[in-house]
Parts: C-alpha cells; sequence; structure tokens
DNA sequence: TAGCGCATGTACCAAATGGTACATTTCTCC
DNA sequence: GGAGAAATGTACCATTTGGTACATGCGCTA
C-alpha cells in the first residue's frame, strides 16, 4: 500500500512537475514521460484537476516537513540557524522546487480550483514556528508576529530575486546585510549573552 | 495612430489580463470578452504567443512608469518615502495588477517563450534607482547595493504575503517594523539631521 | 465616384486535449 | 489453481484550441 500503483504515479509525478512546472501539463505529456499512458492517470486520480490537487496537496506535506526539518536544531544562535537556512535554500538543487514552489503560489493568487486549500496556509505554515522561536526569545507578541513575518518576506523576495537574476552572491550579501544589521537589535533582553531571534522561511 | 486598433485591443486585452489572469488565456474567450472575435486578435497580433508577449511587454512598460513615478518626489525622508510607496502598493486596487506581475514573475521563472526578456528586468528596474538613492544619501556602495536589493525584497515578499492572507494589518506592521527598526541604522553618516536611506519595490 | 488597402465577420480546419468504453492482463486471496 | 478485483492498453469521442480561407465592409484618396 505504501507504494501503491497511485503513489508510484504520484512520486514520479512530482519528479516531473517539479521540473516542467505545473502551468503547461498535459496529461499525454506526462503519462508519456512517466512510460503510461494517460488512461492510467485519469483512472487513479479520477480526473487531471484531482491529479493536481494531490500534486498541491503533496508539495505542501513536503514543504510542511521541510519547514520542521529546517526549524528544528535550534541551539544555535538564532542568527546562525538564519544562514545555515538561507545556504539550503539558496542551494541551485533548490531551485526546481523553489519554481514550483512560486509557480503554485502564482496560480493560487489567481483563483485557479485546485489551489483552494494553498493560500491558508502558505504563510501561516512558517509563521507560526517563527512566531514561537521569536516568543522564546523573550518578544512580545506583537513584535514576535512582525518580525517573523518580516523574515519570511525577506527569505521569499531575496528567493524570487535569486531566481530571477541567478546572483547568488548578490542576494546572499542582501540577506547577511539583513541578518548582521537588523536581527541583532531587535530582541535585547534575552537569555544569557545576546542571543535574538530567528528569520526566515521560504 | 495613437489608437489604432491594435492600439485599443491591447489596452482593452491589459485589462482583461489584470482581472482574469495569463494562465488560463484563450483567445476565443478574450475576444468574446472584449466584443471581438479571436480572428481578429491573430490579425494584429500574429499569434497567441505575439499577443502574449505585447502584454508582457506592456506591463514592464507600466511597471517601469510606476517606478519612476513612486521614487519621483524624494524631497521627503527616506522612510516616509518608503512608508508612503508601502501604502500605496497596499492599497486593494492594486492586488489585480500586483497578481499578474507574480503570475508574469513565476512563469518567466519557468521560461515560458514570451517572458524571455523579463527576467533581465525584473529586478534590475527597480534596484537601479533604489541604489541610487542610497548612494545619494551617503552609502558606500556595496552597502547601497546589499540595502536596496533587501528592501525590494521585503516588499515583494509582504505584497505576496498581503495577496495570499490579506492581511493588511499583520503585512503593514511588518513594513513598519522594518522601516522603523532596520532603515535608521543603516546609513548613520548623511545630510544634516539623519536622513537615513529608502527602501521599496514592488 | 471609383478604387484600393485596412479592418472585420463567418466558416472552416487540423491538432490536441480531457475523458470514456471495452477488452485484456495481472495481482491477490481463498 | 481458480475466481474476482485491480490495473492497464487500445481505440475512440466530443470539445476546445490556435490558426486560416474567403468574402465583405469601411474609409480614405484621386
Amino acid at each position: 500500500m505504501a507504494d501503491s500503483p497511485k503513489e508510484r504515479l504520484l512520486a514520479a509525478t512530482m519528479d516531473y512537475v517539479t521540473k516542467h512546472g505545473i502551468g503547461e501539463l498535459t496529461l499525454r505529456q506526462l503519462a508519456a514521460a512517466l512510460g503510461t499512458s494517460h488512461r492510467m492517470l485519469v483512472y487513479h486520480f479520477g480526473s487531471k484537476e484531482g491529479l493536481l490537487t494531490e500534486v498541491v496537496r503533496r508539495s505542501e506535506a513536503e514543504q510542511r516537513q521541510f519547514t520542521s526539518q529546517l526549524l528544528a536544531d535550534s541551539d544555535q544562535p538564532p542568527i546562525d540557524q538564519a544562514r545555515r537556512i538561507w545556504q539550503q535554500l539558496a542551494q541551485p538543487e533548490m531551485a526546481p522546487r523553489e519554481r514550483l514552489f512560486f509557480e503554485v503560489y502564482a496560480q493560487a493568487l489567481q483563483g485557479r480550483p485546485h489551489t483552494r486549500a494553498l493560500l491558508d496556509e502558505i504563510v501561516e505554515t512558517w509563521l507560526e514556528p517563527l512566531i514561537a522561536i521569536n516568543r522564546q526569545n523573550g518578544m512580545p507578541p506583537a513584535e514576535a508576529a512582525a518580525s517573523a513575518r518580516l523574515g519570511l518576506a525577506v527569505t521569499r523576495g531575496l528567493l524570487l530575486d535569486l531566481l530571477a537574476t541567478g546572483d547568488h552572491k548578490g542576494t546572499s550579501a542582501a540577506m547577511e546585510h539583513f541578518l548582521t544589521n537588523y536581527l541583532p537589535l531587535v530582541a535585547p533582553v534575552s537569555k544569557s549573552r545576546g542571543t535574538q531571534k530567528g528569520k526566515r522561511k521560504r
């Protein structure tokens, strides 16, 4: 059951969609790439929309897993954690996943049906753990929320920049500019020596 | 010549595309909405791709004009200028244009043909004037570039957030958090009293 | 007014798309 | 090993798509 035919098809579809995007997808092209017929896709997923819905759902799940993984080991200072996260996200191998993420994001903003559930989670999923980190570092609620939201925006904005320009150096410099000039200033009171807060998300 | 039939069609198409997005556009639906036939669209623009190319080009032009308009009157302190720009961008009436912007952005990242020229400009167009402003306020080149890039990312990231969540209050609070905690700190030396630097972009 | 070029409407086409009917194979469980 | 269900392949269908042929209208200039 773990790798039922449907599951195998979905996994292969995720690979394909990560490479080729979701916008111009047709069942026949996908099926050909997967070595099957479009008949099977309809059989297992009901319809094209059904397939896309599951693709988006799976994408969400992977992202959630990725989030908790990135934010997990918080023993190091938040600023170092943030640096590490950006380095991970800025790796070239991540680009296809991120392109897909922003493509689905944009389609959701345009109201495409199979993305209906996405908009509620696309910010909140990342915001919650970030706010929690900020609270743990002694930030008052309002500031914790604003700071988390800002960090998320910085990360996504710089990722958009990186994907468009390919300027790893420039975008990383901007992130470093943010981390060094901004992060140390927000949470003056905290644990022992000045660990401050955490930013980051995709 | 100013409002040739082609020009009128393009203008009406911009309206339509701003409302309905560009991803699921078909010539027939568009033509029906414009009160003409898809025959005319092909006649004037050569093909669907030709039409989309001109739509993207026009969108770029409008954005460039909007940029220079927003960054024009720089008599006020950069932080107030930044606030004003965000208020403009966050207005609900701007949402459709911004949704279209991010949709085209995402399609460009996926390599759709009619967007080829976009990726080179989509960051640079906004970056240049921002860097110029930072330089005018006495920032060294490297810092001016990083700071401009950061401000652009913050704005676009928060716009993505706002479009998804509709949380005008929360995103504006995050922007204000950025402006008050970050902006005043970057350029300590400057003109007279502490005007510092400018951030902003869409 | 005659003529010419731009613009437009109607009808059509081939290709591709999502989806389905039906037959066949493969797997699973008793 | 046999029966029933799950899975798959082949062929087909109606619809929609971008694009075109052809005829008609409109506006300008001589």
